[in-house]
DNA sequence: TTGAAAGCGGTACCAA
DNA sequence: TTGGTACCGCTTTCAA
């Protein structure tokens, strides 16, 4: 028999006691005397045992591993939470399995799909809109922390404050001087892009200004094509508040394509900070979202809603942004 | 009984069936009368059920899902890799599961552990060292498709043509004047960072230059030191080649730092095209790895040699690297 | 404290 | 073609 092959079975044979100590005694219960377990642990090395997890979940079910589903790998904002609860994770004691809906709603139940006939011990979920469908995981009592963006459903969640941070970062731009600022946002079935065009709204309406927007998808072509149907226009802005990261790839591209350099022909400031911000000429300005403790936070109200430590009702969370200005903003 | 909660044995009842023909008729076996098909799925579709993932693994020794793992989640390298993975894993009815090793074995081991205890169909690995320990997978028989690094055992793999690549990369900065170019690079018992720097030495060494190299993780942050290090030597460098992206983020914060301008004062050539790289000033040039077709051939590759259909021994795909000459490198 | 045995929820063999 | 049932590997009562 190849190594790491052996059953329980295998192991209670080669130790000479039942599949029940064997089991008993590698998972450190108390009533197991001493030289048993140190007979079984013999036996089970010599053999190169390994417990069947599948098995394990099957009597158990529960497995020791918990599923992030995000709706963008790419997005630097979406790994740098990745990190935030792998962080978390661990140190509980479980591993993460990352699953990528690329903003679908069929891969998204997939993986919905996935996590509760893999029997997940816990799911953070990024949901691509507010009607995603969780029942199958409700129905499974797999607890669920709701991160970025809203669920019809009431969970424990951890939001960030888009619309204040989009009103503000909208308020800097015409506090900077620039009359027409306009909104590139995201889909408008996607909550996250639809609270951050409600901020903006807040701050033109605030001042009297048009309300100038387009929708497109989280993609830097999205941003690309929408930059260039505003700046087409009959009344093009002078400004603009970029709705996330991807988004101003694209609309940056399109900028440079046409010899518009931003502080001077245009101001610019996008949401979400990205490693590169800094880099660019000029600096882009940002609303910064806290990605990381949005990692962390979730992945602590999911283990202890896990360990049942946690209170009956939902938690919410609500995480402030930041406004880095940088040059991008600032008019010159 | 909650939707969503009946066992295959309620199904049987509510359609006077036996399990058996649920269980076919659910899997389309060939050999259940078509009324009772109609029957069984009517029944299913009443009762909400949903197979249990696990059980069905546990029986058949197998499940529908890859595990991907990768080595850092925040390199858009990998990212890339990802979607390529995703696309075609999804065409053959798949799910992945994005593992981050983190560039730490032990995360690595963990995967891999939690990998085989699923007894996922097949793995598709970036290891972080030659010497990774597949054992368990392979003693479960999970075909294992070895990307980006390679492995000391053998296994299908797709790998890039990087010492070649970066060879050329030097050339270039040698080609465009600079005389004194180093090489900024990954950890030295990272492959990847290895054989790049293998390819700068095998350049330098033919027009006779000295061999100026920093090994630093492959962080931000370690870019940003080796560059100081070198900066600071006695004799600096008058052009980097830096071993990739993350690195690369670094380097470059550390020459604005100091108001050193690319091409002009320093020529820099980077491992990996990022979406960024057009977008700064000057832009940056680099050595791009095809990174979405390393994912789509790794996943053809494993699913291939899953469905039983691939050749005997391994297989070795190894791809080309394109020079993207942009303004960095140029000395003007 | 230890062992025997009953499942966990499906699948697939064997017999009818 | 359909049904009965053993079994996948482990955990956890229940008895001893």
């Amino acid at each position: 028999m190849p190594l790491g092959t052996a059953k329980i079975s295998d192991v209670a044979r080669e130790a000479g006691v039942s599949e029940a100590t064997v089991s008993r005694a590698l998972n450190n219960h108390p009533t197991v005397g001493p030289e048993f377990v140190k007979r079984v642990r013999a036996a089970a090395d010599r053999l190169g045992y390994r417990p069947n997890g599948i098995a394990r979940s099957l009597r158990r079910q529960t497995t020791n591993v918990l599923a992030l589903i995000i709706t963008d790998v790419s997005n630097p904002f979406f790994t740098a939470i990745t990190r935030g609860v792998e962080d978390v994770a661990q140190l509980g004691g479980y591993s993460v399995l990352l699953c990528n809906s690329d903003e679908d709603s069929a891969k998204e139940a997939t993986y919905l799909d996935v996590a509760a006939q893999q029997q997940v011990a816990g799911v953070i979920l990024a949901p691509h809109q507010a009607g995603s469908d969780v029942s199958r995981l409700s129905a499974a009592s797999i607890p669920i922390v709701v991160i970025d963006r809203p669920l019809d459903e009431p969970f424990d969640s951890v939001m960030v404050q888009s619309r204040e941070g989009a009103r503000a970062a909208t308020e800097h731009l015409i506090d900077s001087g620039w009359a027409r600022p306009a909104c590139i946002s995201g889909p408008d079935d996607v909550a996250t892009a639809e609270s951050r065009l409600e901020g903006y709204r807040d701050a033109v309406r605030a001042h009297g200004f048009d309300e100038i927007f387009v929708h497109t998808p989280f993609r830097a072509e999205g941003g690309a094509a929408a930059a260039a149907e505003l700046l087409d226009s009959a009344n093009p802005p002078d400004a603009l508040f970029v709705g996330n990261t991807q988004l101003a790839l694209g609309v940056m591209t399109e900028l440079q394509r046409r010899g518009l350099e931003m502080g001077r022909d245009i101001g610019v400031i996008t949401f979400d900070d990205a490693p590169w911000a800094t880099l660019i000429d000029p600096p882009l300005s940002v609303v910064s979202q806290p990605a990381y403790e949005i990692g962390t936070r979730a992945a602590e109200l999911l283990l202890d809603r896990m360990k049942g430590t946690a209170p009956e009702g939902p938690r919410a969370v609500s995480l402030e942004t930041t406004m880095r200005v940088r040059e991008s903003s600032i008019r010159h």
